[in-house]
DNA sequence: CTTAAATATTTACAGTCATCTATGTCTTGG
DNA sequence: CCAAGACATAGATGACTGTAAATATTTAAG
């Protein structure tokens, strides 16, 4: 049990952006999702392991997509994980991250959801 | 004319996220409208104009909303302005900001967009 | 148990950014 | 023309962040 939300459990109680102001409590809790996803390596990387066949990806896969070190990308996967953007699971040696899309899901709504 | 690409003129031409990698000339073409959308003051003020009534509010309104110096506000109105976030326009004394609605649903739809 | 491979953590540093104060620009009223 | 108000710009500073190098941890193989 845990009383502390997660980034991404916050986004989902507030009406969409253009409905009402946005509290500022409400904005410090969806903040760090943007933040996650406001970084070129990061997005690609959610879009890599979203693409993903079975939307799930190893680091493996990963790092080789990129031209930085892979302390620098396993830096950048624990910031998505942390902000509830990927979820982690370790197989043997290897670590796979899957992408939550309803996180992706409910953030989309909030920016640019269309109300009835 | 211009041949450049504004942040918001790039978001609509890609497949969302979790459709195909996202490549990186996309991903730093998206990351600036993230980006602008990432502070909470900066998500607040998105909020405000877009749901003030009319779609705009005045420079005047929004320093109110906030404990923060004009010039801070005005820095943040000129960072979602100038990634096509926020039109400007200046009436007499006043500078009203409008929100630019298919921006923000361009970047949803690439975000947490479902393909059929 | 040793070794190798996959991934994470730590530390350090350079670059970016949010904020403020001070100042500038522009518009209106008198 | 002058003064006041609304907003923007410039410069400075402290905090945060993306990156790499070095090191640690974990797992499997032999």
């Amino acid at each position: 049990m845990h009383l502390e939300l997660t980034a991404v459990e916050t986004v989902a109680c507030c009406s969409p952006l253009t409905r009402e102001p946005l509290s500022e409590p409400e904005a410090e809790g969806i903040v760090p999702l943007l933040k996650a996803l406001a970084d070129p390596v990061r997005l690609r990387l959610m879009s890599l392991v979203a693409s993903h066949e079975g939307g799930e990806a190893c680091v493996c896969d990963l790092n080789d997509a990129f031209d930085l070190s892979q302390p620098t990308i396993s830096h950048h996967l624990k910031v998505l994980h942390e902000a509830g953007l990927l979820d982690r699971e370790k197989r043997g040696v290897w670590v796979y991250y899957r992408a939550r899309t309803e996180a992706l899901e409910n953030l989309a709504t909030l920016i640019g959801g269309k109300e009835q």
